[in-house]
RNA sequence: GCGGCCGUGGCGAAGUGGUUAACGCACCGGAUUGUGGCUCCGGCAUGCGUGGGUUCGAUCCCCACCGGUCGCCCCA
């Protein structure tokens, strides 16, 4: 019984809730192409390799929350839990430096699969929207890829938005910030949780992350990053600031920003929600600059930028700001038949009207013409089409219009022409 | 991985240690031989997440497990 549910932290998306998720897709496929980004999709599981070497091993992702498996012939794979390193692992393989047409801008709309315990917010399957350009470390291509990433936003109505960005600096930087840090937190080193004893030799940037920690003295007073960008990582860093500014675009520089996965150096964002009753989890969508990935996964140095965005997220957030995306649940027309010459006519009628571009269902219970009537108008119809013995004795439909009432007698022949003139007058005239 | 709360029909929701498990919505049928609403009548859980235990007897008590939910860690 209990193995014949969707399994934990695993949604069906029934057809009320894709309709709304088409919208959404519909929305961010249009706001890439003006941006000029091309879709890749990749598979959705990887040789575990590309995630231990791409996202990180140090990284929670990779050490508890990947679903690894053997298959048959022995090879370690991995569903994918983020999309940067297979869209990499797939331009490194595909030789896309050397593509005609640089940087490489593309974008994805992907399952992930992480292995956690699921909240509001949070499932073992959720589905991102992200985007990828490898092959320009213009700052210009960091603001665009936040402007385009809060345009999505924007444009689909959210208001209650939060831009955060960090720079993390490029390799000299992060080492000498990092130095910094181990000398600071050295001495408090038994006073931190466990997680920052380790990370202070693993990982000493995620110590500002830390939210056990948050209110230690020793957090108050530690280096931070931006003191410790070199004179290139500043230049970038302002230039990045100053490009969104120059579009308009608000943020907050955040200095304990370091994002989770070891691959960010110079530009890291973070775009959060801030409705009400949103829940413990804000973050809509986060992401970075990534210089050094390619070589990770064994091509030339490229430079790369890219977010990952949640949709469950982005829907919920429309939900919190109480705005309703449009769904179109009208049917063009239902078919009403009784009887069995009416019915086999009714099988043609509709294939003609269905390949001559409109919509049409009808009954399949065998229920009574009132019943049929009270299914159309549940299902929105704005035409009945009504088939009986008298109909077919004349070979002719009734056509009645659900709006109005009104209701006319149409040659069987003719059927197609007529549905058609009346669909587009009605929406001409609205 | 840790903690709080929760688990009754398609949905919402009462309920009690002992055989009719309320009610509302939805759905189906009828009153209405070919027309959407309303009204009225009728139908709709051999079952109370799963498995054990306590008991003469458990949906109701206990335990475990599974699942949901909220929070922690972390993130989308």
């Amino acid at each position: 019984m209990s193995s014949m549910k969707a399994p934990r932290g695993t949604v069906d998306i029934l057809p009320e809730e894709a309709a709304k998720w088409q919208y959404v897709e519909t929305k961010m496929k249009d706001i890439c192409s003006r941006y000029h980004f091309r879709e890749i999709r990749t598979p959705l599981f990887e040789h575990t390799e590309v995630f231990q070497r791409g996202v990180g091993d140090s990284t929670d992702i990779v050490q508890k929350e990947m679903y690894t498996f053997e298959d048959r012939g022995g090879r370690s794979l991995t569903l994918r839990p983020e999309g940067t390193a297979s869209v990499v692992r797939s331009f490194v393989e595909h030789k896309m430096h050397g593509n005609p047409g640089q940087p490489v801008k593309l974008y994805y709309f992907a399952p992930m699969f992480r292995y956690e315990r699921p909240q509001k917010g949070r499932m073992r399957q959720l589905n991102q929207f992200g985007v990828e350009v490898l092959g320009s470390s213009d700052p210009a291509v960091d603001a665009e890829v936040i402007d385009l990433a809060m345009s999505c936003y924007q444009e689909l109505g959210l208001t209650s938005l939060k831009l955060v960005i960090n720079s993390l600096g490029d390799h000299e930087s992060r080492e000498s910030h990092r130095k910094a840090l181990v000398d600071h937190f050295t001495p408090y080193k038994h006073e931190l949780c466990g997680d920052c004893q380790t990370r202070l030799e693993q990982n000493p940037l995620r110590i500002l992350d830390c939210k056990t920690d948050k209110d230690h003295p020793a957090m108050e007073t530690a280096p931070s990053i931006l003191d410790h960008l070199n004179a290139y990582s500043e230049e970038y860093f302002a230039k990045v600031k100053n490009y969104l500014t120059l579009m308009g675009i608000d943020f907050e520089v955040d200095a304990n920003l370091v994002r989770g996965l070891d691959y960010y150096n110079h530009t890291a964002f973070e775009i959060m929600s801030e409705a009400d009753g949103f829940g413990a989890i804000t973050t809509l969508a986060g992401g970075g600059r990534y210089n050094g990935l390619t070589e990770e996964l064994g091509g030339p140095n490229t430079p790369g930028i890219g977010f990952g965005m949640g949709i469950e997220r982005l829907l919920m957030a429309l939900d919190a700001e109480n705005i309703d995306i449009p769904t179109d649940n009208e049917l063009d027309c239902f078919l009403v038949a009784v009887g069995e010459e009416a019915n086999k006519a009714s099988v043609k009628l509709m294939h003609d009207i269905r390949r001559n571009g409109i919509q049409i269902d009808r009954d399949y219970q065998g229920r009574k013409m009132k019943a049929q009537f009270k299914a159309a108008d549940r299902n929105l119809a704005k035409f009945v089409l009504i088939l009986g013995e008298n109909e077919m004795d004349k070979q002719l439909i009734n056509v009645k219009e659900m709006k109005t009432g009104n209701q006319e007698e149409v040659p069987l022949d003719q059927a197609v022409a007529y549905l058609q003139d009346k669909l587009s007058g009605g929406k001409s005239n609205d």
